[in-house]
DNA sequence: CTCGAAGTTTGAGTGCACTCGAAGTCAAGC
DNA sequence: GCTTGACTTCGAGTGCACTCAAACTTCGAG
């Protein structure tokens, strides 16, 4: 049984919309996707699991240019296989670089987070021993240490 | 010494365009740059500061409009400070979500690396059987069991 | 005094990845 | 037969974050 999906269905079974599906097609993402009688798009399961593939590529920051490069490589063959897999490797390197990179802005913010935390407490011990009436004006909290974070 | 730097030299310490940096003072990133007699950008140590950490912000993925929230706040004052850790604390969390993101996507590629790597050692000891004349017919290399990775 | 480099403002242009609109076609239900 | 709604193509529009151009001013060197 050769299910071929509408457009509205893989749509639905992708979460790109058919906008984007068309879209796809014109610029030569996907490519050949069958017609029925009325003209309308029939897709198969490869289309399916080959939009899945694009929108992983997607997601790791790959652009539609690259993407075209790739989908055109596939298409010639397994010659081009060294090629696509130093593509895949190169998209790999990327995305652990752009982990690392996160990493450190992931520190920084945790420290601007620790900055404001420490002066939160600090201006609410003030206007705690105003409400107080300086009647703990002895044993003032100890102003927290900070804690330079690099996670 | 109140050391004043002009758009080029900011644009040197920052990485930004003189573009970017007036851009920036159109949309109310930057307020309040100082001119000289001829009416030219004189920036302060202070505003190169901000500017960092604005790019910081950037890096981290947060939207201009953001950012223009953020500053307005912090011109109202200390206030502004518990919205303002919330936001640090937001970005933050978005970050980690990013990292998380990044890292499965990472396992998918690797895996998609492990593959093509598979396909090419086989690919290569078919051209090499055929170059030695099927005289290895013999003890055939296994095929590398996948490894499936989740780093 | 003149020249050229570098600055100013304002509005317009760019590149990316969609996203939409208009005008037309087609199949199914009433 | 007519309507409805989903489909088709193609060109144009959108949002973001810059990026540039044009016309003008200003400063410093020669």
């Amino acid at each position: 049984m050769d299910t071929q999906l509408s457009i509205q269905q893989l749509a639905a079974s992708t979460g790109l919309s058919p906008h984007t599906l068309r879209y796809y097609e014109r610029i030569g993402l996907i490519q050949n996707v069958a017609r029925d009688a009325g003209g309308r798009r029939r897709y198969t399961a490869a289309d399916l699991d080959w939009l899945r593939f694009l929108m992983r590529l997607r997601q790791t920051g790959m652009s539609i240019t690259e993407m075209l490069r790739y989908a055109g490589l596939r298409r010639e063959g397994s010659s081009t296989q060294a090629e696509r897999c130093a593509m895949m490797e190169a998209q790999l390197a990327h995305v652990r670089q752009e982990i690392a990179r996160l990493q450190a802005l992931a520190g920084f913010l945790a420290d601007k987070v620790d900055g404001y935390h420490d002066a939160l407490r600090i201006s609410m011990n003030a206007a705690n021993t105003e409400i107080k009436h300086a009647e703990s004006r002895r044993n003032p909290l100890p102003e927290r240490p900070r804690k330079t974070r690099r996670s």
